[in-house]
DNA sequence: AAGTGGTCTAGACCACAAA
DNA sequence: TTGTGGTCTAGACCACTTC
């Protein structure tokens, strides 16, 4: 259950007081020196944990003065990382939402799904075309293609739920980092069928190419969103 | 010139030579210990350096292995940072880019921009309405507020010019972070006059909220995109 | 078994902020 | 001056990959 590196434990630790508001928003944290005693470890150990609250967002370090407890409540959506539909799911609440499977096979990849997935074409890959629907209306479309050889079982079953959840729970896929792409394409007819567009004649489409921690490519998924319901948050270091 | 920093210096050094081909794609690295004898430095040094490498995306570290050179030439957009007009124009070529200044002057904030920057209402505030135009069409409306406490001086030079380059250069502001958020939103009337915006009803609005490096919010942006002009490209980690 | 990256330590010195 | 976070070191042990 609890992870096995100590910096990860004291993050976890520290980001639940955060939320939970053991630690307020606008305060600041005990010193590195402090925590480095309270969690009996090194201060390094303790700056690593600090380092991953500042890059989730939770704290911002103040040279000379200390860490400030950000304000965590702004930010409903996942920061900076995978939006997998599971996350959206739990910000949201589970019950306003519904999934549907509209496609699920095999296929060899054409040249289209191929050069996405950097592989060649006639590589077997599974198709997976899901709609959400939101509080009674379709709103995302999601095209998901899945390498065989990296998973090589699938069910509609576990598509109609969370497909990451099984990746990563009973396959136990290394999942280590994903290329996002957001742009705004005209719909396409499967977008008018499977989504209630309304009047709304383009989709915003974020294109997800996500790696194994071995940097190959083994999922490329399209996600469609009606203009109008499309939202994303990104909360970004400065390059240096 | 050069950073202060040794572990920065390498980085530096070593993003160089990947992307001049020295390290070439799909190579391993030399091993930590080696660069550690290379640089002169400790191991733990030369990891913070990697690990800077991995986070912009030159590198993926492989457990056992080494660490793997990816393919950098397919990344022509800013890596998850501030997506300042600057580096838009480098990687596009200056010429091709235009940019009008339609308003600039100091206001005080009304409730609409003070909420924006947390700030108070009557809150002095530069205002500055840009477009940019490439290739001959107006593509891109960009509605800046900057606290006159943080900037006390500017002028419509400046804003015909990079803006950044005067913040950071001359005013040696510490900028530290930003939130971006990404919606769509229909088109106004400004947007409108402005842009060329074709049979496009709706804009891409790209909202940053730029902070300094104590916390500070000191500006807010809106970045308003012609829907088939725009483009964003996110590589980010996995959550943990 | 040897080499790789991942974690952790105990100490040092520095730059910055506040009293 | 004191305390803070930022950098750096030299060494240790571990987990994983490859031979």
């Amino acid at each position: 259950m609890t992870k096995s590196n100590k910096y990860k434990q004291i993050f976890e630790d520290l980001s639940k007081k955060i939320q939970d508001g053991t630690y307020t928003a606008n305060s600041i944290l005990p010193s590195e020196n402090e925590l480095s005693v309270i969690y009996a470890t090194s201060r390094e150990t303790i700056r690593k944990a600090l380092t991953l609250l500042a890059q989730k967002g939770f704290i911002q370090k103040l040279r000379g003065k200390g860490s400030l407890v950000l304000d965590v409540s702004r930010m409903s959506f996942p920061i900076s990382g995978l939006v997998s539909f599971k996350e959206l799911q739990t910000s949201m609440g589970r019950d306003q939402i519904e999934t549907y499977v509209h496609e699920f096979g095999l296929m060899r990849a054409d040249d289209q799904v191929a050069s996405q997935l950097e592989t060649s074409a006639k590589e077997e890959v599974w198709k997976v075309v899901r709609s959400r629907q939101i509080s009674g209306e379709r709103i995302i479309l999601d095209k998901s293609y899945f390498l065989k050889e990296q998973v090589p079982f699938l069910t509609k079953e576990i598509c109609e739920n969370s497909i990451y959840e099984y990746l990563e729970g009973e396959l136990e896929l290394p999942i280590d980092f994903a290329k996002k792409e957001i742009v705004v394409e005209e719909c396409t007819d499967e977008d008018r069928e499977y989504l209630d567009l309304d009047k709304y004649d383009h989709v915003v489409v974020v294109k997800n190419f996500v790696h194994l921690k071995d940097a190959t490519l083994f999922e490329y998924t399209e996600s469609r969103h009606r203009l109008d319901m499309f939202r994303f948050v990104d909360f970004a270091r400065r390059k240096h």
